[in-house]
DNA sequence: TCATTTGAGTGAACGCCGTTAACTATCGCA
DNA sequence: TGCGATAGTTAACGGCGTTCACTCAAATGA
């Protein structure tokens, strides 16, 4: 591990400028703004010089994707190292810093939680690779479910149920994540689709025909999850 | 109501072919494939003839979105009307059916329940028009949910924390729809965000790094929530 | 019937865009 | 000191949305 040349490091600065470019085009014009042409203009270069450090826009954008997951991750990561010991104190925190950073980077949340661009269908064709964004992303709230269910498990429909709808279609949650309680297995994607579309049905403005302020619902709806996994008692089923 | 003269014959078939030639590319090559040049090509056209029938390509994009509206609600109220007089039932036939147009249809899926581009923000910000197309799509889901109330109240969380949370921001909701009984209301929003979850993460390739065919994971949802809104005894909380 | 107005479509042009090719200058190293 | 790798340039190609001036046929009205 030897230091990096002065090369290297003017290199990889201008990789993280050319990033940065982008970025500030997908929020200010949307997924369309970003050009090549406008980033080496804000840079003062010219557009070729970028595919120096890219093969193509395409390959740019996949980038700046990845570098999203992993800004999002750590920042779960962070809500869940915050919340305490309690596995259900952590999965709410981590669902409520999931839609935060959303709905504050709502350009960056449909980049990577959209529809796929047929080009950028490589980018989430590997799944199954370990680690695949999502599924490093998606072990962020696995493993507290995990966690939650050997201490004190939650109800779930009948465990033969399961196995037979779902028990042939989990071989690639199997492969990046190991054999895990199917019953977990169930809970978590069930809660998982739930927290996604409460979260895109806002950022996407899907909701905007029906209610203000979706935060009320989304609060709602967390209370709700926190009910069935048993962590609150609470009659009314409110979160903590 | 006269009859139409031949040129206004003439303008509506083109406009028809223009948008015809708009969902093709759109099917085959995702949203940037849509192009003036592209469609005017097809048609054996110019491009700038194209501005005789919409002011711009947003424009034209739009005009395709509401059409899409119409033809997705017209295949709900299809599967409803297929699925006899229970209320539970028709509900159940429109998830299914709404599903099918999206795993059928995903490039026109992401279109109308994706990341709303910047320019076809006006096409979404008139929210409070109750001819909002979302407000129309709500609305087939939201009557029978009213029947199935009224029949036999289905078990909600308190209505005071209802109220108390989600009270004041369903004005939206209210201004298109009327009054609606609240606990009503509170359903129709988990369970509409729900549906939307389950088939936005599959459609988007949300959950290919944990499971292959998501209807399984649909099916075991639709029947949980069937089992919430009481329409079915089974202990096992299949649907029928 | 004939002149006129309207509407549909064309072709050229402007400024964007991604991408490629040929070229230049500079940096780092032997 | 010289040389190869590296980072940048300019020019060009084809495609894009959009505008403008123009043509030509169809509808209209006296």
């Amino acid at each position: 591990m030897t230091a990096p040349t002065r090369r290297e490091r003017l290199r990889t600065a201008t990789l993280a400028e050319i990033k940065a470019g982008a970025r500030r085009l997908l929020v200010t014009g949307g997924i369309d703004a970003v050009s090549l042409r406008a980033i080496a203009r804000d840079m003062g270069m010219t557009a070729p010089a970028i595919y120096r450090y890219f093969p193509s826009l395409e390959a740019l954008v996949a980038a700046l994707a990845a570098d999203l997951f992993d800004e999002l991750r750590l920042g779960l990561e962070a809500a869940r190292d915050a919340a305490g010991g309690e596995p259900v104190d952590q999965l709410l925190a981590m669902c409520r810093a999931f839609r935060a950073w959303s709905v504050a980077h709502p350009a960056e949340f449909g980049l990577i939680f959209g529809a796929p661009t047929p080009g950028l269908a490589t980018f989430v064709d590997d799944c199954v690779d370990p680690d695949h964004p999502g599924a490093r992303l998606g072990a962020v709230f696995l493993a507290p479910m995990i966690d939650l269910w050997h201490r004190s498990p939650f109800p779930t429909p009948p465990v033969e149920l399961i196995r037979e709808r779902l028990g042939d279609r989990l071989e690639p949650l199997r492969l990046s994540h190991g054999d895990i309680p199917i019953e977990v297995t169930y809970t978590f994607l069930a809660g998982w689709t739930r927290l996604y579309g409460l979260i895109a049905a806002e950022v996407f403005q899907q909701l905007t025909w029906a209610v203000t302020e979706p935060e009320a619902l989304f609060e709602l709806e967390l209370g709700a999850l926190a009910g069935q996994l048993g962590g609150v008692d609470r009659p009314d089923g409110t979160a903590r």
